[in-house]
DNA sequence: CAAGTTAAATCACGGCCTGAAGTAAGCCTC
DNA sequence: GAGGCTTACTTCAGGCCGTGATTTAACTTG
């Protein structure tokens, strides 16, 4: 049931101005004339929307072109410096907090490892605040100037309720459930909100890299994909749409614990089958046997390398990785059927260009022929670095929507009379 | 990217039109007092719009009710003779039509069995086109009050682009996939469009029942579920944000040909260890060996018989039916996160009773235990003949999604002047 | 320098929702 | 049983919105 609420002439133009920016954002450096053209809108309407865009400051106009024959076009173009962007990544070894400008260009960014403290709750969320004035201080960056911190975290993010405070989507109510991490119902965003005032956005950080790839790497102009991540443990961003498909609590997606063999290896989610005991990174490693005390990173690049020097029981390993992957990204495709199945994560951009040919391969062999005939099976182009970018991307998106509404902290009241 | 669309003043009044009467077709018989109440619309809206729709014949008023001290308040329910609805159901053995008015109370039905030409198209047409023909005439229906006509299909449904026919949608330019009864690539559209101008609408028929399911039947309120279909084939309706969702090219829920053996039994439809070469109804006669001559249910019921009279191997096949089910189910509340997993087709309900407990526990020990805790599994409600009910509701979806908009064929022209 | 051409701004118009003021229709009290 | 009270609904002015025709701006060409 689609219950649709209702709307008002208000919201009508707020609908507008997002399409407005959003299309000016990601087609760029248009006229007002090709603005019309593209969107639709009536050139009255674009004059005056657009006109308050740059009274707003949203928007500058970016030189003209020349019209042969007529006036000159004047190209817009979205204001990059009119805000700025925070991403936080919350990985396994270390907190990584970076600051864009609209444009996503990134300005500054803080690094900090977590070896000590393993994932202490407090201890990530100060490491979390020492970034965030780190990289504002460093830049000298007014934070009322920041439309919105986001930050991706291991584990399942269950999304507050937008209503209690709607000036703070998916913020302060937002709870992490981080099974390798060791967090349970941790209430992150009201700890982080104890420090900084500033909006924010937290979401799990397999969705928050799949946005990113959607955005601006392997899944762009796809509207129904699937970004499959491959790391230690094994994960997957459905991307239904346009939008990353939540399911009811925010917890959709959890490629890894599918089954490929029903009662087979043990994983450590404490089931048995699950594709993650065949092909994430630890299993692999582990089942090689090598190399056991070093990294995994270290470890599967022994195997790779040894693959290559034609070692057998390697190359079988990666052949059977390949044929699991393959047929259980068919079963992304029976289900989902996406326009693209895009493979990131460090280990998937690691093995993928080896693995690439047999996976495909796999999934044709196990795939029904109509759905997969309509999919790409591609590797990520972004790197695993692009988690703080995906993040970003999160006040980015409420930035967008909203049509350029910029939220301004410690002034909501001022905000709630205008 | 959520490329929304421009909209202008009259989209507006449309979709607040369609919350109204949505709102007015679920909840039934309320006062405009308490439509402005549920839905934020101002009172003044709600009497203009409300007229509107009085005037229309959309909505008439059904009687009024004290105000403990004040001016009674008027109800109003949508006219159930305004319009009416024909869903047909192309099934294994037969087509089904049937006639609805808008309450979707049957009026009428006609049923041709499919036993001799097979599915041979021509043959599946000219019974589709006769059963709308007998079950208007029998009623003595005006086609032109007639909204549409929903077609459940056993297969693929490539929808056509809307845009090609804006009146029209997903109707004649409908494409079918149908593997197991031999339809490649038929453009069932525009074979039906050539003897009837009724407005179609063209769908898979485990999509038509799983929509069913959401609006009458166990996933009534659920905003995201899945709709498991257990028949002869396995497969699924997949609700996300209250509309089935159909991917890139309308073939989503293909759960039946997930794997749950990687490199296991072979499946009729070529690749090895789906889930449907273990737990489907052909396939679990065929294993249990006996009876085979009868038919598939005869055959089924038999199994059940004997498992209840403790026959062992029966008892066995029927548990490991159970595991295989339940660990597949897993996957899906992995992958989609639902509040809720509906089992249905017939063969969902027929063994559903025995095997629901077992089913349940396996869910639980796969999946992981976040997602699990916030879905039930719970068994259908409507039964198979539901189809022909959920290809209705493909038209009626249309109807109050478009705010009440009537498609008048023949008379199109004179609308599109209006 | 005038005519032609294209881009953008302006503005009257009809449509929309809100919210306040007005009206209808029943009850209660004196 | 008349006036007052309560609640439901209707009407209407006011402020926005997008459209599309008209006007103004800016540059090229002959």
């Amino acid at each position: 049931m689609v219950e649709r609420s209702k709307q008002t002439v208000r919201d009508l133009r707020r609908g507008n101005r997002s399409v407005l920016l959003r299309h000016l954002y990601f087609e760029g450096r248009l006229s007002r004339h090709e603005l019309g053209r593209d969107t639709g809108l009536s050139g009255g309407t674009i004059s005056n929307v657009v006109g308050e865009l740059i009274a707003d400051g949203l928007v500058e106009e970016a030189g003209s072109v020349d019209s042969d024959g007529g006036r000159p076009r004047v190209l817009l173009q979205v204001a990059a410096d009119r805000g700025f962007l925070i991403g936080v990544d919350v990985g396994e070894t270390q907190v990584r907090v970076a600051l864009f400008d609209l444009a996503l260009t990134e300005l500054a960014a803080s690094d900090h490892p977590l070896s000590d403290h393993g994932h202490d709750v407090g201890h990530v969320v100060q490491l979390i605040l020492d970034g965030l004035a780190e990289v504002l201080d460093s830049t000298g960056t007014d934070r009322d100037r920041v439309l919105g911190v986001g930050i991706g975290v291991p584990g399942i993010v269950e999304q507050g309720d937008p209503a209690a405070d709607p000036t703070d989507p998916g913020g302060i109510g937002a709870v992490v459930h981080g099974q390798t991490i060791d967090w349970d119902a941790v209430p992150l965003g009201r700890l982080l909100r104890a420090g900084t005032d500033l909006p924010l956005h937290i979401d799990n950080g397999a969705k928050t890299l799949g946005q990113a790839e959607m955005w601006f790497g392997a899944g762009r102009g796809a509207g129904n994909a699937v970004v499959a991540l491959f790391g230690s443990g094994v994960g997957a961003c459905v991307i239904a749409n346009g939008v990353p498909y939540r399911g009811a609590t925010s917890s959709a997606g959890e490629w890894g614990h599918t089954k490929v063999h029903v009662g087979g290896r043990l994983c450590r989610c404490g089931s048995r089958g699950c594709l993650e005991a065949y092909v994430g990174a630890e299993a692999l490693v582990e089942r090689w046997g090598e190399a056991s005390d070093s990294s995994e990173k270290a470890g599967l690049a022994a195997l790779l390398a040894a693959a290559e020097a034609d070692d057998p029981v390697a190359d079988a390993l990666l052949c059977e990785t390949a044929e699991y992957l393959g047929a259980s990204i068919a079963d992304l495709i029976n289900l989902f059927n996406p326009e693209r199945i895009v493979i990131g994560g460090w280990a998937g951009l690691l093995l993928g260009p080896r693995l690439l040919p047999a996976i495909r391969a796999a999934a044709r062999s196990y795939a029904l022929r109509f759905p997969c005939e309509q999919t790409s099976i591609e590797l990520g182009l972004l790197g695993p670095d692009a988690v703080t970018v995906g993040a970003a991307t999160l006040p980015l998106a409420r930035f967008l929507d909203s049509g350029g509404d910029v939220p301004e902290p410690g002034r909501r009241e001022a905000r709630a009379l205008r």
